[in-house]
DNA sequence: TTGCAGTCAATATC
DNA sequence: GATATTGACTGCAA
């Protein structure tokens, strides 16, 4: 609509303001095939080296950065259409600068104005997450991201996870510095990244930021300098407090409930956290695995009986289906680099050549081969054939096809009815039928793959585990291949990959962030892809058949 | 309206 | 104190 309206009455420049000109600009950039092109420093800061580049071409919107900073705060900035400035054609070369000089991630404060101490929550406190990366930086990022070639996302949070830990530094400071994001979210970043593939453009401004990062030989101690600010500034706090005599403030630098002074309302205005027992997981695990995607009726019926509020059941149950997911990626990736690392140019395979340093790692104890337990009932996830299994088998056409499809029945689980399950659940430790919440309650692999019940299915019904693997191994680049590809992001990357600048290939330069990706000159692969697409096809067939009845398993 | 991706932030655990 | 987990929230898309 807003483009529509744009395009047949836009408004004459001078009346539009720096957000309003910016779609103009943009549409410049498009016109003249830059887009995307230039991109400020990632971890651009005021003065971030490539500011410059942005200026020529867009002097407002310049300026619409630089005031963009006053209001960084709200995650907002660096969300997707952030006030952000674009960049010119010579950003292209900036672009390559920057990736290869230092890149200035906490500068900003160093010189400027070191985080200021009292009020540390400038640059670490506050949700103000994107502060590191103020306005210019986030829309730069996002053209950085767009362009970017496929990267090794595995392997660059392993990358970055040994530099940390090398330089002892932490995650709350490498993730409010350098990324913008708070320590729990770099924590589930670094440990259970996701495929390059299967992540939206949102989604890939961490990695990309990282692979920066990565690249700016002085990265280390620039976070290092930061963490000497930081404690100092705590330290010196600290010292105005004890001295005020007052009660100290959370010492956590980032946090900063303290902010003005009256954060009482706040806390009172805090909702408790739900913390679910454990029993009501369990419970809540065994109506997912009968029914990943309950109805209303279902919900309610489960909050009742837990007596849980239903929001908490509907978003555990969100939760829940994006974490399995988020697992079975992992264990994809772990699997795939151990198995097909060489045949195929998946991601998991990827980060395994990739990351020659870090290679030979990213596989433990996880079997090629897996026995015909993928979806037993009793779901010996923790095998290392189970989770694996699983993994595979949902691989990629699952995802690809069903994704959000109810899943298929779980071979040999009986067809209790979800209430049933609620009602299971609510008396504290019934001798429930053997469900895999059981021993590998925890573990995701072990209940029906929301993201590929339909693969799950066909592994289990007997997919031959050479195509299982052949699933995951392709997955990545047979799923675009996939009439319906792997979903929106594949889709999305895929081309840009294949269009992207060369100046980007040096940004992201290291081998494995090459992208090399080239699906086709791989018969194996084809082979794969061709194999997953008849399953699929057999499965979507299937599962129309069944639809009628409701996927009532 | 529903589901998902991405996050935050409180809390648990190491 | 650092890291991991997880319930809740936001924004977006179908």
């Amino acid at each position: 609509g807003s483009v529509s309206d744009m395009l047949s009455r836009p408004k004459p420049w001078s009346k539009l303001t720096q957000k309003g000109r910016e779609p103009f600009i943009r549409m410049q950039l498009w016109l003249n095939g830059e887009l995307g092109q230039g991109v400020l420093p990632v971890q651009g800061h005021p003065q971030g080296p490539v500011l410059h580049s942005v200026t020529s071409l867009q002097d407002p919107l310049q300026q619409g950065c630089v005031s963009s900073e006053s209001t960084p705060k709200t995650s907002a900035s660096c969300s997707p259409a952030p006030e952000s400035p674009m960049s010119s054609s010579e950003s292209v070369k900036s672009l390559t600068e920057l990736v290869q000089q230092p890149c200035p991630p906490i500068e900003t404060n160093k010189d400027g104005k070191p985080p200021e101490p009292s009020d540390p929550p400038t640059l670490d406190s506050q949700p103000a997450t994107p502060l590191p990366l103020s306005g210019h930086s986030a829309l730069s990022i996002q053209e950085l991201v767009a362009m970017s070639p496929e990267l090794d996302t595995y392997g660059i949070t392993k990358r970055v996870k040994e530099v940390l830990t090398d330089n002892n530094l932490g995650q709350r400071l490498f993730g409010e510095t350098i990324l913008g994001l708070t320590q729990g979210s770099v924590s589930d970043l670094l440990a259970r990244p996701k495929p390059w593939h299967k992540l939206s453009l949102k989604g890939r401004e961490p990695f990309v930021r990282m692979q920066v990062w990565l690249n700016d030989p002085n990265n280390v101690e620039k976070l290092m300098d930061m963490k000497r600010m930081e404690k100092k500034a705590y330290m010196k706090r600290r010292h105005s407090s004890v001295s005020d005599n007052q009660p100290c403030e959370p010492p956590s630098v980032g946090i900063d409930y303290s902010q003005g002074a009256s954060p009482q309302p706040q806390h009172q205005l805090k909702k408790p956290r739900v913390v679910l027992a454990p029993e009501e997981k369990e419970a809540l695990k065994r109506a997912y695995q009968q029914k990943p995607y309950p109805s209303p009726k279902t919900i309610e019926e489960l909050a009742t009986q837990l007596n849980l509020k239903t929001s908490t059941v509907i978003n555990w149950f969100h939760n829940y289906r994006s974490r399995i997911r988020r697992e079975l990626f992992i264990e994809e990736i772990q699997a795939g680099s151990q198995g097909q690392a060489a045949a195929s140019d998946s991601p998991s395979a990827r980060s395994g050549r990739v990351a020659p340093s870090s290679e030979g790692d990213s596989c433990d104890g996880v079997e090629a081969a897996e026995g015909p337990g993928p979806t037993t009932t009793t779901d010996n996830a923790e095998e290392p054939g189970g989770p694996t299994a699983a993994a595979k088998s949902q691989g990629g056409p699952g995802k690809v096809e069903h994704e959000e499809r109810p899943p298929p029945p779980p071979p040999g689980t009986p067809s209790p009815d979800d209430t049933g399950a609620a009602e299971e659940a609510s008396q504290a430790e019934p001798p429930r039928p053997p469900l895999p919440l059981e021993g590998p309650a925890e573990h995701p692999a072990s209940v029906p793959n929301p993201a590929v019940p339909a693969a799950a299915t066909a592994a289990a019904a007997g997919e031959d585990a050479a195509t299982s693997a052949a699933a995951t191994a392709a997955r990545g680049p047979a799923s675009p291949g996939t009439s319906a590809g792997t979903g929106t992001s594949t889709g999305r990357s895929a081309p840009t990959a294949s269009r992207r600048p060369r100046s980007l290939q040096s940004l992201f330069g290291l081998p494995e962030a090459t992208g090399v990706r080239d699906p086709h000159d791989n018969p194996v692969r084809k082979k794969k892809a061709a194999n997953l697409n008849s399953i699929i096809h057999r499965l979507e067939k299937a599962a129309s058949r069944e639809e009628p009845i409701e996927w009532e398993f």
